[in-house]
RNA sequence: UGGGGUAUCGCCAAGCGGUAAGGCAAUGGAUUCUGAUUCCAUCAUGCGCAGGUUCGAAUCCUGCUACCCUAGCCA
């Protein structure tokens, strides 16, 4: 996994991230201490852009010895809800992560409110009674600077009385709020006396009805990692601009040294995936996907539904990196992660999709046999499994063309190929019905060339799989797209076509597929039981990934 | 228009003054009872642009340009 890349001189040459914490330790900033976290806001499902974060902060503290901790970042009660809780750990936990602690914002307020009071007696924070409106108005522009509220100067004793009715409920929701006093005239807009404070009249799902003003993140976010000993605190990179306050926050208190240090990172995009929550909320909304985890989705909870494996997931946080620049990764490199696990893990089985029946007129009439197929060509050890063949079979609709296209080397009339794990057959004639349509194809057999049977008279350059017809498996099948798609000029627009449902014919075995079992579809790609939708009477597959390249008739 | 960031191959990404790692993609070829896998080979005289310093610059300096973030009592 994360292994150590060591250059010439044996120096290690980790991420940025990892580079600030060898200077740290180096420097003895924190003892050589290392301590990271999570940090979600308990509304809403984890996505794959959640995942590099668990990744990176969960293996940051694994590199160096210390402990990752998972904290709600529950400070907004009117936005959050604790159902999504259990997704949360379900996710973490399915990607192979362990925490040290589960921590809740929440249950800091007590702290944070004396930390608030602090600084008032300090006479670095005031009350303010203007609205939010006009607080907006006096801000100032990037351009311009703002103008001081009109209850900045009030004193440190009013403050400490009017942040005190404000616990005690004597306000309505946005009547006063508690302000920083620092610098109305900031370049950066986050230092013009931001909100520490707002009244919020609403139940939280820890605290009850306890409080009625809640912190704000810019002033809860530094005392939760301070009051757990964080040492690094992992962020995406709009948080930049908020650094100044973070530092403020914990520095004018003067209640920790050293203080954790904000480093900030670039989220992950991927092509042809939505990671935000309101365009995903809009398609569970309008029920254009069967939910949070749809295997379409981008969550955590979709591509595991989907198939994808944690170990395919971490490789790819692995292999994507983490640096500072925006970026947005091709999904052929998620893809490629997932084949790369899956190749030597899961068994094969044939199905065949848009079905044509082949009978084979020279193979006697009743006769079944059983071949002998190998489950993994790249895995002897997965052992092998029978499969019936008999005179009448099912192929593949794209492994029989009428005319052939270039270098096109499946069944075409007079074409010989390798029916895999049985016989050489040859196309000898396409039977149509009177509209014109090829209904089946009539094939002869060399008994000679029975697989496994060392025969090396001739070779033929195409090899494909079929079913009997007469013990063939009706699955349903369905064939997953991006969500998005990039329509038009560089814009990702709703893919309509991201979900189209077949019937395809399997070999028996098929039957005893388990929910959640994944397979090799022969020549298809890589599938799996749906975990919702498979029964002991009907399997449903979803497809994970198509294999690498296939020939596309032209 | 202020402030904060970022620019290295189609996509990610190392590099931290000594002469451009790696992965994905792509391309050629070998093997193959999966056009898969595996294997081997190719793939930046150039690092946003223009100057400068230096024996030597992607790395230092100066000046530009482009893109991202930022004016919630969200996180």
């Amino acid at each position: 996994m994360a292994e150590d890349i060591k250059n010439e001189e044996g120096k290690t040459r980790g991420n940025f991230i990892h580079q600030r914490i060898d200077e740290d330790i180096l420097a003895g900033t924190y003892d050589g201490k290392v301590q990271t976290r999570f940090p979600p806001e308990p509304n809403g499902y984890l996505h794959i852009g959640h995942a590099k974060s668990i990744c990176l902060n969960f293996s940051t503290a694994e590199k160096y010895g210390g402990v990752c901790n998972l904290r709600y970042d529950d400070t907004n009660p009117v936005k959050e809800d604790i159902e999504y809780v259990k997704s949360i750990e379900e996710d973490i936990r399915w990607l192979g992560f362990e925490w040290g602690n589960i921590f809740w914002a929440s249950d800091y307020f007590d702290t944070m409110y004396d930390a608030a009071v602090d600084l008032i007696r300090q006479g670095k924070a005031f009350v303010d009674d203007q609205s939010a409106e006009e607080i907006s108005a006096t801000r100032g522009t990037l351009t311009e600077p703002g103008k001081n509220s009109p209850y900045r100067d009030r004193s440190v004793e009013e403050n400490l009385r009017l942040f005190e009715e404000m616990k005690d409920g004597k306000y309505a929701d946005g009547e006063k709020c508690l302000r920083a006093k620092i610098d109305m005239a900031s370049p950066n807009m986050n230092m013009r006396d931001p909100v520490l404070y707002r009244i919020v009249h609403a139940t939280h799902h820890n605290t009850g009805d306890k409080w009625c003003i809640y912190p704000m993140y810019d002033f809860a976010h530094p005392l939760e990692d301070a009051i757990e000993g964080v040492t690094h605190s992992i962020c995406t990179l709009e948080f930049e601009d908020h650094r100044p306050i973070y530092d403020w926050s914990i520095d004018e208190l003067g209640w920790w040294d050293p203080r954790p240090q904000q480093i900030e990172f670039a989220r992950l995009n991927v092509t042809n995936m939505v990671m935000s929550k309101r365009y995903l909320k809009q398609f569970v909304d309008d029920g254009v996907v069967e939910g949070w985890d749809d295997p379409r989705m981008p969550t955590i909870a979709g591509i595991r539904r989907r198939g994808y494996t944690p170990e395919s997931i971490r490789d790819f946080c692995d292999r994507i990196g983490v640096a500072k620049a925006n970026s947005t990764v091709e999904v052929g490199l998620l893809e490629h992660c997932i084949r790369e696990d899956l190749k030597d893990k899961v068994a094969s089985r044939n199905v065949v999709f848009d079905p044509i029946k082949v009978v084979i007129t020279n193979y006697p009439d009743g006769q079944t046999e059983e071949m002998t197929m190998e489950n993994n060509r790249n895995v002897p050890e997965m052992g092998e499994r029978t499969v019936p063949f008999s005179k009448e079979l099912y192929i593949d609709g794209a492994d029989f063309m009428e005319i052939p296209a270039k270098k096109y080397f499946r069944l075409y009339p007079g074409n010989e190929v390798r029916f895999k794990g049985a016989y050489f057959l040859t196309c000898t004639e396409s039977v149509r019905d009177e509209d014109g349509n090829i209904i089946e194809l009539h094939c002869t057999y060399d008994p000679e060339t029975k697989s496994g049977s060392g025969f090396e008279g001739r070779k033929v350059k195409g090899t494909i799989h079929w079913v009997d017809a007469a013990t063939a498996v009706k699955i349903k099948v369905r064939e997953l797209d991006y969500l998005m798609k990039d329509n038009g000029e560089g814009k990702e627009e709703f893919n309509p076509e991201s979900m189209k449902e077949k019937i395809c014919y399997a070999e028996p075995l098929i039957s005893e597929a388990k929910p959640g079992e994944r397979f090799q579809f022969f020549r298809h790609g890589y599938y799996v039981a749906d975990t919702k939708l498979t029964t002991d009477d009907e399997k449903v597959f979803n497809s994970i990934v198509g294999l690498k390249s296939s020939y596309k008739p032209k």
